[in-house]
DNA sequence: TGTACATCAGTGAACGCGCGTTCACTGATGTAC
DNA sequence: TGTACATCAGTGAACGCGCGTTCACTGATGTAC
């Protein structure tokens, strides 16, 4: 027997964890609406507790959209590296490593496409508080390894590595700006992944 | 002698061109704070009229936002053409085709730079509405003309021609994200300047 | 094992804010005779 | 040229909204004796 007498399962005190409520909370707004419609108001109304209870756990606001930026920049990374995983990819080093920074780029704008709200909010996890490096986002990582993979197998000369890694980014975030809120939101699936691949290609060519 | 007994010269009637006046305060907004910081409340303060007045010239906030953001994209490329115009660049036609290319992507990545707040604003113009076509703002036409006259001039294959539009625009668009607001904000005006070369030309170099 | 106490998570009410939008109005202008 | 009238740009007050944040509090929990 639960020591509860109503239904609620496990929960150990107050309310258990309220500050992992609160955040996957700011999550589900961002997710439904982006990072304007991240409010502590709303936040707790759907947690079932009172705004003023939210900043036992929170400095304000701001701290827990970055927060939720923070974990999206985190979710971000999950299907590219599943992506990777399966890899049912061509068999020789170099091709695989081309590969792979393509899945990289693709991933990022396959993500920002599923996921509009949450894309807009990630942008801001790369902030100014001196705990977090200032480009260390998580996909950002993911795009620096796949470059050094490319040199490191032959597909991206040395000298042409620096600076590499925000020529794709550009591109690659450019595109999804485009696809999701700039003048082709709105158009059909074939002509996306049409332009997706194509903004992909291009600056990997351009890169070399 | 004015027909005024104060100052003020020539007010035709009431205000004179109130429209023109709430357009003008709604940039003045923009500019300073971006798209948020536009409000009718704020704009009709700073006129020096009623928050209601607005209502004769305006359907709503979105509207005058709208129209806000269509003016932007018109100054965005007055110094594209500025640019061209001086054109003490090369002789020959396919090299002064490129460097036209160039200068619009630069010139984009500048604006950016240069007008945060305007440049935030730009991307809500090419909006829904039936009056306005959907991908037919001003700096998205001057790139297409740039990239025309490549192929006119032999320097891109018209094979090539088809969708580089997109791949242009995300690369020059997704730099000045990251320079205004993504993980370079704040980096010292030589790496910019060095990062932004270095993208336009690895995405020219891509398309071709 | 049982009781007194300290802790501190969550409450409820209130603060002051700014917003978009509406309404009946008023008063300056331009127009018809 | 002068007067009556229609127009309609701008007013002022109010509507209802949601927000972030604070405050003194209360009550459930964990702890010391």
């Amino acid at each position: 027997m639960s020591s509860d007498s109503t239904a609620e399962p496990s929960r150990p005190y107050h309310h258990g964890d309220l500050h992992a409520a609160l955040l996957e909370t700011a999550l589900d707004l961002a997710r439904e609406g982006g990072p304007a419609a991240v409010s502590l108001r709303e936040v707790t109304r759907r947690v079932g507790v009172s705004p003023a209870a939210a900043y036992r756990h929170v400095r304000d606001r701001e701290a827990l959209l970055r927060a939720a930026a923070r974990e999206v920049q985190a979710r971000m990374v999950v299907p590219m590296r599943e992506r990777r995983a399966r890899s049912d990819g061509p068999a020789d080093a170099a091709a695989r490593a081309l590969d792979r920074l393509r899945g990289v780029g693709l991933g990022y704008i396959d993500f920002a496409l599923a996921e509009p709200g949450w894309f807009a909010t990630a942008l801001l996890g790369a902030g100014d508080p001196p705990d977090e490096g200032p480009a260390h986002a998580a996909p950002f990582l993911e795009l620096l390894a796949a470059l050094d993979d490319c040199v490191e197998t032959g597909v991206l000369s040395p000298s042409r590595r620096p600076g590499a890694e925000f020529s794709c980014w550009s591109a690659v975030h450019g595109c999804a700006e485009l696809l999701v809120r700039g003048p082709l939101r709105g158009a059909d699936a074939e002509t996306v992944r049409t332009i997706a691949e194509k903004v992909v290609d291009d600056i990997i060519a351009g890169i070399r």
